[in-house]
DNA sequence: ACCTGAACACCGTTCAAGT
DNA sequence: ACCTGAACACCGTTCAAGT
């Protein structure tokens, strides 16, 4: 992809052999520093300070490619989504379509929770974007919705899948750097918390602690999806 | 409350009579004002010296109580979720009590963008979030659910209810402030993809502009609440 | 054409000093 | 006991100046 031969990044005069000048900016070389800044030191690390830094520029130059801070979080946005859905081929059934675009989704999201929780409600209204939307209002169709029931159905499970998995990445951030052992803390305190003001409470609390957030996703999804399908089924 | 006989509070020696000082700084007064810049102008413009100014202090006075900024915002995220529950009684059906919260503490965290976006996933584990907590797993119990189920229950109507509020509150944050109209923005790049590409988004796309924040909420509810009962009788 | 360096108007937190 | 003020180590953005 870099070399493509109609790719009009300009060859800057002076390379003229050996490797080019590993200074030169692009859009892409600072994308790529900046995602490996997150992944390396989490959302607040990111400043276009350290960013010069790491590309060993003055903290200014990125300016020149970018509008601002803002502009380099959206083009990170567009990768987010772009990774989540290249490659994806729909599945066998329309359920299998939703829950494995659902779980890429997801992943994508924990596997770089920096840079999602920086990102999440930033959609980027690109490319990568529209065609997660194609495959989900696709597989809706496809399952015999009317159009307009397929588009509410396509913004409640898309609402529902980057909502829960941006939340989930701001707490693996959380536990990754300020808090100390949250997801303990959690299930600790609620352990503890009093049988007496909160019975309910205290006669399941063995089992808050029990399931892990990958069955509780699978589970949601479960839930939202048979509901999807009973719909299908009741003349909705 | 505040009047409360036995409050620890210290009462300031020079106030003999007329208005107490006004420039008393307390835990409560700090927080009101962390509130009140919230609201007035944005999550951005909660800074230890804007609020020492607006509390007619010195910008490190606050930090006699509060730890630090981290400390304001878990002091503020305790308070979104006590006014998301207090006063609340469980519905006549345990539906409607699952329902009825969750609308709650959507709109707590509509009335409060600027604060939702900064502490959604900042869960407080103190008083307000245990009583949430026992209403929903009671509710869920009364339902018929054993505790295991009611636990597993819980965790996902939690995790959807917040995900969604505190995502809905970071696109109001960002309407108010940075992107200018970004939810019409969406729905104008929306309509505007290429047909060929996305044949399928295209196909829907005029119903997509259709349904509002308030409906979409209300339909994943009930699609997730349908999904429950189904459980419910199903054997689950 | 591309980058630098200084400057500007901000941050949160620490800590010695005041009253 | 409570607060101030200076200092420290940072921010993002602008803009004139360099090469």
């Amino acid at each position: 992809m870099t070399d493509d031969p109609d790719s009009p990044a300009p060859r800057p005069a002076g390379a003229r052999r050996g490797r080019p000048p590993s200074n030169a900016l692009t859009r892409e070389r600072i994308l790529d520093a900046a995602l490996a800044l997150l992944e390396r030191e989490g959302p607040e690390a990111l400043t276009l300070r350290r960013l010069g830094a790491d590309l060993g520029s003055n903290h200014t130059a990125v300016l020149r490619y970018f509008a601002g801070k803002d502009d380099i979080l959206l083009g990170l946005a567009e990768r987010l989504i772009a990774e989540a859905v290249e490659g994806f081929e729909p599945g066998p059934t329309w359920r299998a379509t939703l829950a494995g675009l659902a779980r890429r989704v997801r992943r994508a999201c924990l596997a770089h929770p920096a840079l999602a929780v920086l990102v999440a409600s930033r959609v980027s209204r690109r490319d990568a974007e529209f065609r997660g939307a194609d495959l989900v209002i696709g597989a809706l169709l496809d399952a015999g919705f009317a159009p307009r029931e397929a588009a509410r159905h396509y913004r409640a499970l898309v609402d529902v899948t980057l909502a829960m998995s941006s939340f989930e990445a701001a707490s693996a951030v959380l536990d990754g750097a300020d808090r100390e052992g949250d997801r303990m803390a959690w299930r600790r305190e609620y352990l503890a918390a009093s049988p007496r003001r909160f019975p309910h409470l205290a006669s399941v609390a063995p089992h808050l602690a029990g399931a892990d957030e990958d069955d509780q996703f699978e589970f949601v999804m479960e839930l939202l999806l048979n509901a999807v399908e009973t719909r299908l089924g009741g003349g909705a």
